[in-house]
DNA sequence: CCTACCGATCGGTAGG
DNA sequence: CCTACCGATCGGTAGG
């Protein structure tokens, strides 16, 4: 059971390596037996499907924005901290799973039509969420008078990138990366 | 010849709308024939194989990037134009061939290997343009204190976008967003 | 541009 | 977790 549980989640995490690399689709079950080091029907004892590995990668890492977006809302904090700690809950996701967050940007397309509909409406409230701050703090006069919906596809490209360098670089220049991130948004963002 | 080039090209504009909504590898020589009208193996009659229409489009967009590349180091003008003359080059490519540039963007990484490298080369020499130009910025001290590759992401990411909102936005509602992102660059790079 | 077709590979199952 | 296997689908070819 304990083994069991294991392999699975070694399962998971060479999927989403693999995914990334190569994209969902063209990533085959082989592929995956191989890099697990057992054979491709033996996967099927500790997975139900290939399909079932992307909808637990998208819907882990949607879990884990949304918790954190639910801490920043209960916070107390003012609007530019909330941006900020926004900002710091996007670097920090994806720099502890580098892999999964790929594969939460790019393949969540391939998902099922059903958990396709669940991801894009998780999506979309997060968006929400996150525009409500930004409105808030267009309203009061301490962001840039601009469209909310465009602040927030800014901020979150502009932190979109930072986990593909995760092998790259060393702690303190991601460090130093992040620290110009921020600096960068927060200069262009508030008054 | 100019029916069946047309026809090349019409495969060609059908595949790269394909290629964004699906993926390169789950988009099928039996949709992009549905969508074109034609049985598949007629496809054949006018390309040789699915990756010739992957690097055709590939390719084509790097080609225009380069060359809007070259006009702007030969122009006598300063750093901060340069910057705001690459923006626009970024945006003008993307709004004018959305599909094209989501390919370029996301599909890249299924080219050929011959083809791959070659892509990779391009794209490094440019960003290696793009970041000469920005550290001169940095160190005539016009451009904020950062390392020259974070800011060369930190454009190109902030105008990766736009492109997806061409059909839900009228054109002067993509006019504004341009403003804004253009005004959210600048703001947060130059002193 | 079509009809007819093929070898390769895919995700997944049966049975142990 | 493995051996053996299968139906479906893929990119592409032959020949007209």
């Amino acid at each position: 059971m304990k083994r069991s549980k294991n392999r699975k989640e070694e399962i998971y995490a060479v999927s989403a390596k693999l995914f990334r690399k190569r994209g969902y689709v063209a990533s085959t079950m082989r592929d995956i037996a191989e890099l697990v080091g057992i054979e491709p029907s033996s996967l099927y004892s500790h997975i139900k499907s290939k399909e079932e590995i992307l909808i637990k990668i998208c819907m882990t890492c949607a879990q884990e924005f949304d918790d954190g977006m639910v801490r920043v809302i209960q916070s107390n904090k003012g609007i530019h901290q909330k941006i900020e700690d926004l900002i710091d809950l996007h670097l920090d996701i994806a720099l502890n799973k580098p892999s999964s967050v790929t594969v939460f940007n790019d393949e969540w397309k391939h998902l099922p039509e059903k958990e396709l509909n669940e991801f894009m409406v998780i999506r979309s409230e997060y968006a929400s969420n996150f525009k409500e701050i930004l409105m808030i703090g267009i309203k009061k006069g301490e962001i840039v008078s601009m469209s909310e919906s465009t602040a927030f596809q800014l901020i979150i490209n502009s932190v979109k990138w930072l986990h593909f360098y995760v092998k790259k670089l060393s702690e303190a220049e991601l460090r130093e990366k992040r620290k110009e991130i921020k600096q960068f948004i927060i200069r262009g963002l508030f008054l």
